[in-house]
DNA sequence: CCATTAAACTTGACACTGTCAAGATAAGTC
DNA sequence: GACTTATCTTGACAGTGTCAAGTTTAATGG
């Protein structure tokens, strides 16, 4: 008698998947890391509660999408700013330092649910490309100040860590304390430093 | 008929309050930051189900709690590898980072929790008052290296920036990827270059 | 065109969660 | 010894993830 429900019919290109993320991306933005849930996803791609599940196996499945969305957009963001950067090595450097800031600071649910810290599916290809893709846009900005004979990580991971340390304790700290309301630095102010200690570490001779 | 419950009969003097925070902090280590509950630290403390609430209000308040325990341990790891050092401003300066990366180290969880950024209740005592201290810590450290007539926080954020950077990607991507097995750089490279930044910012005439 | 098959869901159930209202108990006070 | 109040307990409810089983539909092969 009843059509029991049937409700979009979608058709089976899998645009259910990139719907379900996009609703955990909205839930992440507007209810904030314990807002997400398998079934307001559910209820706002208009699909019943144990779709998602069906798809992503569990909520870490679906948590490991929405982040290898969010290393997507991230990418996105520093391409963008490499894209007006001129060809010296310092200015592309530059750019992707102000990339990474204008991701953590224009959509500062995703880079926080990136960094929290909860183990994503590191199985999951999408993730792995997307975060893949993040760290090599870095690798390739840092090349050109990697000293003859050393480890490209040792200048990855200073630049990462200066840039990397300085939005997060923006996005995590900055906005607790009214002992930064004005007095909060910018980012170049640290680029100015970590630009001269590259430079130094570009002569051999130090 | 029945004496229903009343299981430990604990004295008033807000043990229960440090035997949940206990619990808690117990719980995050052993599952996660997915496996803390009220219910959970309940049972481990042997009350009932609602108890916690009655003292903490609801979760976010035993959240804090837990976050207002993470800063004092982090105060007392700093100020530990503080005493160790002698009295010059750059032996301490890089001790407190030193112990910066001591808890992030030691109590992996712990320092997630507090970096996590979700928003804890900054109205709490317990809580500002920890959390204040570790950036009074670091303050002090700075204090030194601060050229006259600048801002304290221009100092204070590349410090914090670089060493908080440094010691978050590597509890949060130096696990993940099977590519920094080796080649991950020590802390004191990169505090090599900071001295170095910090020495030149101390002349004047730079 | 129709039967078959497998993918993409739906339905229903269960245990677990936070939160609230109401009751119980015991310690301290007069 | 009555009273008051802080500290819990009990019971309930809605929301959650997850699983098992059923149902629909698209695609396939004859």
């Amino acid at each position: 008698m009843k059509t029991p429900a049937s409700p979009v019919r979608r058709p089976r290109d899998g645009t259910l998947k990139t719907a379900l993320v996009d609703a955990g991306v909205a839930l992440l933005r507007k209810r904030g890391p314990d807002g997400l849930s398998l079934r307001k996803c559910a209820a706002q791609a208009g699909v019943s509660h144990a779709a998602p599940a069906y798809h992503f196996k569990n909520l870490a499945g679906l948590s490991t999408a929405i982040a290898a969305r969010g290393y997507s957009v991230f990418c996105q963001t520093m391409t963008a700013r490499l894209e007006q950067a001129d060809a010296s090595a310092m200015d592309r450097l530059n750019a992707i330092c102000h990339g990474y800031l204008d991701f953590a600071s224009t959509q500062p649910e995703l880079f926080l649910f990136i960094f929290s810290g909860q183990s994503f599916n590191k199985e999951d290809d999408e993730f792995d490309r997307h975060s893949s893709n993040a760290y090599a846009i870095l690798r390739e900005a840092c090349a050109p100040f990697v000293p003859s004979g050393a480890e490209p990580e040792e200048v990855e991971i200073l630049v990462w860590s200066v840039v990397h340390g300085y939005a997060h304790l923006t996005m995590t700290r900055k906005a607790d304390s009214p002992r930064f309301r004005d007095s909060w630095p910018k980012l170049d102010l640290l680029l100015e430093h970590l630009d001269r200690a590259l430079e130094t570490g570009r002569e051999p001779g130090r």
